[in-house]
DNA sequence: CAAACAATTTAGCCTAGGCTAACTATTTTA
DNA sequence: TAAAATAGTTAGCCTAGGCTAAATTGTTTG
């Protein structure tokens, strides 16, 4: 019952709402997904360690648990990974250091999250929204996409100067 | 070395780019991102599914399969969850339908994947960037902020007019 | 300075979502 | 219509990221 492979891949993607992308680009597209959700996790820690540490001069394994929201068995696997990757510095029972690696990566994480929680402020997103959006929203956000978000902002900030 | 926990909480979250959020509010925020997640991928299936139906007339596994870019293996197993959870209907070896439950999420899923889009490339991104950024971005996008990127693609859209 | 408390780690469990390989069912075609 | 090709399923493996409970280490205090 119609199972032929019908020749139907028009790849007219300018008006697009009609029709799927081509094969390879939905794929790609989606792969593209996973892969951010791989590192969208680490990124998260990472970018709360270095804020702790830059904000309590240390990041402990409760704090960052409390603050994830996440056992602290939890935590400390994921230390152990964090570990692993390059990113921390850790000795047993004491608080964290972030490698150049990972200070790398805390900054660039946090860079992102503020062009993207600045950009939903300007848009005219209630802060608390645009807190929860950004942090979800952060690692989905290409370097193109951020760039317009980041232009956007400084054209249109009305809100009132920092301070 | 400086265990003793500071009284530091202070909630100023106003200029925020200098303080933490309050403990409970930054929890709840990486909550409602563990949260998206596991809906995410489910969305995606349930959004593609409903996608090839209507484009297609039929949602087979060949074609989830090679579109997500994941083996047949994995769509199958998909599938088995999708169907306890009461979003599509099959029969083994026969393609899939949505419940109307399904249809139901198919069509939100839709309709927030379009309004993304269609922001994004308002505001200018290129559109295999947008479409790649909406994928991702779609989950996290809360009903406020997607109400606000709607009024702005309606002010803003100056690509000439579908069609 | 020992006991109590707090913080960290470890062990072991669970689920989700990938994979490959082997098998079964259906459809196409020679 | 039987063989080949295609599609779907199952079994079994792996990793990540949660959890609780129990063990360990560090810190504070009576």
């Amino acid at each position: 019952m119609s199972h032929q492979k019908q020749p139907h891949e028009t790849p007219t993607a300018l008006d697009s709402d009609d029709t799927l992308p081509p094969v390879e680009q939905h794929a790609r597209q989606y792969e593209t997904v996973r892969l951010a959700h791989e590192t969208e996790l680490i990124e998260d820690y990472v970018e709360l360690i270095g804020d702790l540490i830059d904000h309590r001069g240390e990041a402990r394994a409760a704090d960052i648990a409390s603050r994830m929201g996440v056992s602290q068995a939890t935590v400390s696997k994921m230390i152990r990974r964090l570990n692993e990757l390059g990113l921390v510095t850790s000795q047993p029972y004491r608080s964290l250091f972030l490698t150049s690696a990972g200070k790398e990566m805390a900054q660039a994480s946090r860079a992102r999250h503020e062009i993207v929680l600045n950009f939903l402020r300007t848009l005219g997103v209630d802060d608390t929204t645009a807190r929860i959006d950004a942090e979800g929203m952060e690692h989905h956000v290409s370097d193109e996409t951020l760039a317009v978000m980041l232009a956007f902002t400084q054209k249109n900030d009305t809100r009132q100067p920092q301070r």
